[in-house]
Parts: structure tokens; sequence; C-alpha cells
DNA sequence: CAGTGGTCTAGACCACCTC
DNA sequence: AGGTGGTCTAGACCACTGT
């Protein structure tokens, strides 16, 4: 990171300040007709000098940042975390902080996940966390159109990209119709090809919702993330040629390091 | 998915304590393979509580709920931060903390927003918040395939839904071919209805983006939410008949109150 | 005015990584 | 062993909301 910082004094409105301190560098004043915490100026500082640094750089500890710009750790991790959640920073306890790569782009299509992440030039693998059959809870019972605690398969699984974790993925389906999926899957990786094949069942539709959940620590522990920071979590019901609904997923992807894009066309 | 924590005591691994402190409440214990923090057993703790009251019920204070607990301020802090960010609870400075309502689903589709919320059974307004030609910035200009610095519409609203801020939006239009349409929709609340109407454009196809941000100290007061709060930010692109790129839209919800569903078909 | 959440400080100990 | 980020504490002052 850069040497000096721009700009004037910082200390706006509030707080006791050490008399003494050394000249330090400077967070931007706060301007006039708003409210804006030292954290937040500060948050913007840094942003502006990690902008002239490449992925994978380490920027200066937080005991540093904390001397040089003359305000507490709490206040130098209260930016960085926010710059972290943006995607701009990675920390990893016990390395550094570290200059993070450009957000990753996962398109909502009814395709294989696997063709996917191979169309976009990167190597798709998955590992299986778990494979049983459940009573069905009462969101997954809703979704499938079965009655709440009848059988159904879950399949845990992480998807990885170049060996990166990406996302958890939880598929359901009904365990009657689809008898035996589960150990099939133990030595298959597409699921949508097992459907094709095994079962004659082709997806036609699918409804696909997206919102901002938190990690939990073990969540954060699977996608090498930290506890608390915001993943998108994905949820698919997808439908076969009779209509019939066959799968309810539930995906978590690190919101730091994905984002989505849809397809619209106008309403038939 | 998930996880759960049963148990008695708190303070596991670390930290000193006061020695006298009264009995209070306890906290999940730290279950055994996992590190779970102590704010998060407390934010599972509060999350269970929260479950059995309604929205608008107001919760505890920080400081009462830091004594009752036997942690610190901090502590419950950044409990009750993830609980605010996670749609659970809402927060207001000088008033208190409050059960929130449920997330609201807001549809990605190609058709007039108003008409969106007004089939939900809400209220929607909107308030121009800035209507200016400016010279295109680069992603906008990539967008809408024209020049860098070409002038373009910039329409700015703040979306409301039963008079509470929904989402910010920038509309970016070609400012040539649309001249005029800023003071337009001084007098118009649906831009569609205008391209239309008096531009003879319909638009047949969009691609939407969907990704997490967090919310400035501004957009945070638009949006009446926490500065650093997640806000999702949806940009959008829409071509017409011609294939032309019409319209390049910036949206930023609160990540809190909305999720979005998409509905997918099998690609042609 | 008292009480709320929002910001900030200074310091401590921990878990984890690298050397 | 030494340094990193992660958690936690106790206390302070602020801005804002209600009375």
């Amino acid at each position: 990171m850069g040497e000096q910082a721009e700009g004037r004094i910082a200390d706006a409105p509030a707080a006791a300040r050490v008399s003494d301190a050394p000249p330090a560098a400077r967070i931007p004043d706060a301007p006039i007709g708003a409210r804006v915490p030292k954290y937040y100026r500060l948050k913007q500082e840094l942003r502006q000098e990690i902008g002239q640094l490449s992925p994978g750089m380490a920027i200066p500890t937080e005991r540093v940042l904390s001397t040089r710009f003359a305000v507490s750790r709490t206040t130098v991790r209260q930016a960085l975390h926010e710059l972290v959640v943006e995607g701009q920073l990675q920390r990893f306890q016990g390395r550094g902080t570290f200059v993070a790569p450009p957000k990753l782009t996962q398109t909502l299509q009814l395709t294989s996940y696997t063709q996917d992440i191979a169309a976009s030039g990167r190597r798709p693998t998955s590992r299986l966390l778990d494979a049983a059959v459940v009573p069905a809870p009462s969101d997954v019972a809703t979704r499938l159109e079965l009655r709440v605690d009848a059988p159904v398969q879950r399949l845990e699984r992480l998807r990885l990209a170049d060996d990166e974790p990406m996302a958890i993925e939880a598929v359901y389906l009904d365990a009657e119709r689809f008898a035996g999926v589960g150990d099939a899957m133990l030595h298959s990786s597409s699921l949508y090809a097992l459907l094709r094949e095994q079962y004659a069942t082709v997806l036609v539709r699918a409804e696909e919702t997206i919102e901002t959940v938190l990690a939990s620590p073990s969540e954060a522990g699977m996608l090498d993330t930290g506890t608390g920071l915001p993943l998108l979590l994905l949820t698919r019901t997808s439908w076969d040629e009779q209509d019939r609904p066959v799968e309810y997923v539930r995906s978590l992807y690190r919101g730091d390091r994905y984002r989505f894009v849809a397809n619209l066309s106008r309403p038939a």
C-alpha cells in the first residue's frame, strides 16, 4: 500500500483524543451535510489504496494500520470487515490480509452445474458431504408437494471450481419416486444425467430465489470464509415435463466472491 | 445446512471473567468439534426467543441483555448486528430494537415495476431524486453501446411500497435517442409507458445481475437502514425489438427486507 | 431530560500460521 | 517463538428519540 494518505485531519465531531499523537496519516474529513463515521472514511481511504494493488498482494497488518492512521484497532477492523464483505479484501487468520480477486459471475440457468463451470473455463469438482433419506421438513414437503415427513433423499455436496470451495448445495428429491438415487450418486457426479438416464426425467422449468444470509461457523469453515460473512442463498425448485416438482435445492455461495446473472424475456 | 447447539453454561475456552457476576442467563455451550464464538451462541439463543415474538415487538435493550447474559455490550451488539443483517431484527437509534417483519419477495421480470408492486397488493410510489444529462461513465457506455462521455439521461428515483423505502434506482438512457425523457418523467411515473407511447420503444429482453454490496451513509439514510448493512445490487440492461440496448438500471434493495425470485425455462 | 442505539478507545487473551 | 487475525472486555462519549 502507498506511503502517505491524502486529505486533511480526521477525528470529526466526537471522541476523546490522545493529545500528543504523532502526525500519522490522515483519513478524509467528514463532509458537511452527512454524518460519516471514522471507520467509513478509513474504509474509503483504504479502498482507494487497494485499487492500486493486484489481487493476492498483502496489505499492512491491523496493528500497523492502527498506528499509521492513529485509530484504534477496533476501528481498523470495522473498516477492513466491510471491505472483506464487499469482496475487496480477504483475511486469513494467522497469515494476514490480502487483496481479493474480482467477483465471479454465475448464470442462473436450467442446465448442468458442471457444464456451467466448465463453460467458464474452470474445472468443476464436487465432494459428496452427505446422502441420506430423511423425513421431509415442512418447507421441503411444500416445495416437492409431498406430505410432511414423507421420505426424501437429501444429497449434500460441496461444489468446487478449480479446487476453490464455491458453494454448499443440498438437494432434496422424493425418495420413493427416485429410489436408489442416493447410492447412484456415490459413483456419479451429475445428478441431472442420472435423472435423465435412470429415471427418464427431464427438467423443463425452475423457480429460483436469491437472498442474503450469514455464514454459520460450520458453513464458514467449509467455504473457507469467516463466520458471519454474507452468503447468497439460492433456492431452486425444478419441474419435469409433466409439471411435477422434481428437486428442491438450497445452495450457499460466498457473497464476496460471486454475483448472479439472469436472462429475462417478455412474458408470453 | 445449519447446525444446532444444545446445552448449558457459556464462557467456553477463553477470556477473563468477572468473578462475582450474578447467575444470569445462559447461552448454549460450545459443541465439541467446532469453534463457536460466544456472540454466535448468544445470537442463536436470541434467535430462538425472537421466534416466539410478533413483528414490531420490542426486545430488551443492549445494556439489559448485556447484564442478563453476563457478556459485554460489544458481544451483544455483534449478535444483534447479525440478526439485523439476517432480517430478524430492526434497530432504530434512540428508540430501540424490534422484531422485523418477514422478508418480501420481488420477482425478476420484464414488466413495469409499478405493476409488480401493485400486483402484490401494495401501493407503489416513487420520488424523483435527480434527472440530469451527464457524460456516460465507462460502465454505462459499455452497457448502452455508446462511447464514453456520450450524453446519457440519468434518472434517479427512490421507490417506495406502502410508503416504505424499497429501493434506490438509477436509470441511464441514451440522451440523444430519448431526448426530453428527463422532462417528461417529471410528470409521469412510468418510464416504460413513456418509452412505449412517446418513443415507440418496447423492451423485449433483459439481463439482470444480482450481488451483495454495503450501504454507504447516504444510501443508508435514504433506505432508512444502517450504514454498512448489506444491500442487494441489481443491475439490468434491457433491449428493444431491434436488439438495441435501451436502458441500464442500477437498483439497490435492502438485503434484510427483500429476496428475489426468477423463473427459468429450458434453454431453446 | 433520561434512555436508546452508534461509534470509538485501550487493552487482553485466544487460535492459527509461518518460521 | 513470534506475528497474524478473531474474540471479548470495560468504559467513554456521541446522536437521536421520546418524555
